[in-house]
RNA sequence: GGCCCGUUCGUCUAGGGGUCCAGGACGCGUGGUUCUCAGCCACGAGAUCAGGGGUUCGAAUCCCCUACGGGCUACCA
């Protein structure tokens, strides 16, 4: 695609703050972003509280900390402020309804007095029927202008509703599906403004994209439905229509069945903030995330932040739904992990150590250094970084954990209490202290107990470390230090050792 | 039920009429490296491109039908 010659491209994410925001949301929040970036232009956040009834604050700091944590920035929003703001739909009251009642005085739109009640039964009725459009009935549309503002000078309980055209067919163009044609009388009359003044969604995000100049919404399949209603709402204002782009969904897997739907609950939906608090990279999430719908051709697939904006493109979007799959995404974080230099890896990983109690909050640079040697010793092995407490925890304290099977396996066996003195002897008479040096105590031992080096690096692994798996065990016992791997050591000997 | 959208290895995907008896990645299996695990490297299994009809000299690629899957069907977004 190529950048609009005229317009920046002027992009939006517009949740709800309904619920705290997950990983399908997030998505869409990356290609706006992506789009924005990749051609210069501005990525908006707006908040779209106009569901009084599920109105949650704490999903509203989600949404605003998810997107920093993630670092996808935006130009303009609740708290930076911008240039055609409010950027919360509460605060912006006045502007539908003002596009409310020119749709009404032009006849796109009318007030409906009926009840929730007679509302759900028509639906319902029709349903049973099968009679279309499956809605409401359009009863109040043929009100009289008298009728109407009899009703309203009583100050009765209303609804606006948009007045579809009875019949022909709207179609429009979806940058990734093509044309979408649909059939009007599918389409009942549609709410505008609840009874409580507050715009529906339908009414609310056309009128503050167009106010915003947004230029491509980006939203998910799961808005293709209703879309030919606001390609009619447009063409009744007369304004002109922003690209549309329907992603395929993002599905789960529901454990019980194994089927899979659109992200829920039931089916496999976890929110940003909790990857990120079980340490998933923001870089490997949005590398990951970004994949599940798009592709930029060929085989690429690890990239950068940078790269992402480079190479990202509508052309490259699915319009195929697809399944989340976190045993990639397990992958993809590993190898972002293992591409850590020492000092970063050691401050992402603070946190969970300092959780877990095996720091202090703020360690001074002798600190850093070791937690430095110790994470790295086990950074190929971190699928997150929430693992980083268990893997290495027996670099911490005096004696580590020690795992029944591995004792039993390694130590309580003849050849092991040997192979403990010996190597506890050479270790101890180490000239240097580093990884050559222990290397040849330990090999020597033994060497000179007439057994190959398994025999003893086996034992001398589980006495220092408890396991039978972790990093090589010279460069583990170099970091370990000597009085440490020493009593460790003697105490395995005579605890679990015959 | 109705309408809309979708359908390439288990999963994410490349591919857009001949170079595809379909390529890559995850996962899985085997082997190598090695003090274990992991990592890394190599190899392998895995898709009659949902099925059936067309169009064409030629179709995973274009058209139609069917099946299946998903979405929507609120004074929620």
């Amino acid at each position: 695609m190529t950048a609009p010659a005229t317009a920046t491209v002027r992009t939006r994410w517009a949740p709800s703050p309904t619920g705290l925001p997950h990983v399908g949301n997030i998505r869409n929040a990356l290609y706006s972003w992506l789009l924005a970036r990749r051609f210069g232009g501005q990525f908006i956040l707006r908040l779209e509280d106009t569901d009084r009834e599920r109105y949650d604050a704490a999903s509203e700091h989600a949404i605003v900390h998810s997107l920093r944590e993630l670092g996808l920035d935006y130009d303009e929003g609740p708290r930076v402020g911008g240039p055609v703001g409010p950027y919360i739909q509460s605060e912006r009251l006045d502007h539908y309804r003002t596009v409310a009642d020119a749709l009404i005085a032009s006849g796109s739109a009318y007030p409906c007095f009926c009840s929730r009640e007679r509302v759900q039964g028509v639906r319902e009725a029709r349903q049973k029927a099968n009679i279309h459009p499956f809605g409401y009935d359009r009863q109040c549309r043929g009100l009289s202008a008298a009728e109407v503002s009899r009703l309203l000078a009583e100050g009765a309980s209303h609804v606006v509703r948009f007045a579809v055209p009875l019949d022909g067919e709207t179609r429009f163009h979806d940058e990734v599906r093509g044309t979408i044609v649909y059939p009007n009388r599918e389409l009942d009359d549609h709410v505008l403004l609840k009874s409580d003044g507050f715009p529906t969604y339908h009414l609310a995000h056309m009128v503050d994209d167009r106010l915003m100049g947004i230029t491509h919404v980006i939203r998910s399949e799961e808005w293709l439905p209703s879309s030919p209603r606001h390609v009619l709402q447009h063409e009744a204002l007369g304004w002109e229509l922003p690209k549309y782009v329907h992603p395929g969904l993002i599905q789960g897997r529901d454990p019980q069945s194994g089927k899979v739907a659109k992200l829920s609950k039931r089916h496999g939906a976890v929110f940003v903030g909790e990857y990120l608090d079980q340490g998933y990279l923001p870089e490997a999430l949005l590398n990951f995330l970004a994949l599940l719908g798009w592709s930029p051709g060929g085989d690429r697939e690890l990239m950068t932040r940078d790269e992402l904006v480079e190479l990202f493109a509508l052309e490259g979007i699915n319009s195929s739904p697809s399944v989340f799959d976190l045993e990639k995404l397990n992958w993809m974080n590993g190898v972002y992990i293992r591409g850590l230099d020492r000092p970063e890896l050691v401050e992402r990983c603070l946190k969970h150590l300092i959780d877990a109690g095996l720091t202090g909050c703020d360690p001074d640079a002798d600190e850093r250094a070791f937690l430095g040697e110790v994470l790295s010793l086990e950074q190929e092995r971190m699928k997150t970084l929430a693992e980083a407490p268990a893997l290495a925890s027996f670099f911490f304290g005096d004696l580590p954990e020690y795992d029944e099977a591995s004792v039993k396996k390694r130590l309580k066996t003849a050849s092991a209490g040997p192979a403990l003195d010996a190597a506890a002897e050479r270790l101890s008479a180490a000239p240097t202290w580093d990884v050559a040096g222990v290397e040849l105590a330990v090999r020597e031992s033994a060497g000179a107990l007439g057994v190959k080096p398994g025999e003893v690096i086996h034992p001398v692994r589980v006495a220092t470390t408890g396991k039978m798996v972790g990093p090589g065990l010279f460069e583990t016992l170099a970091v370990l230090g000597r009085d440490r791997v020493l009593r460790r050591i003697r105490h395995a000997r005579a605890e679990f050792a015959g």
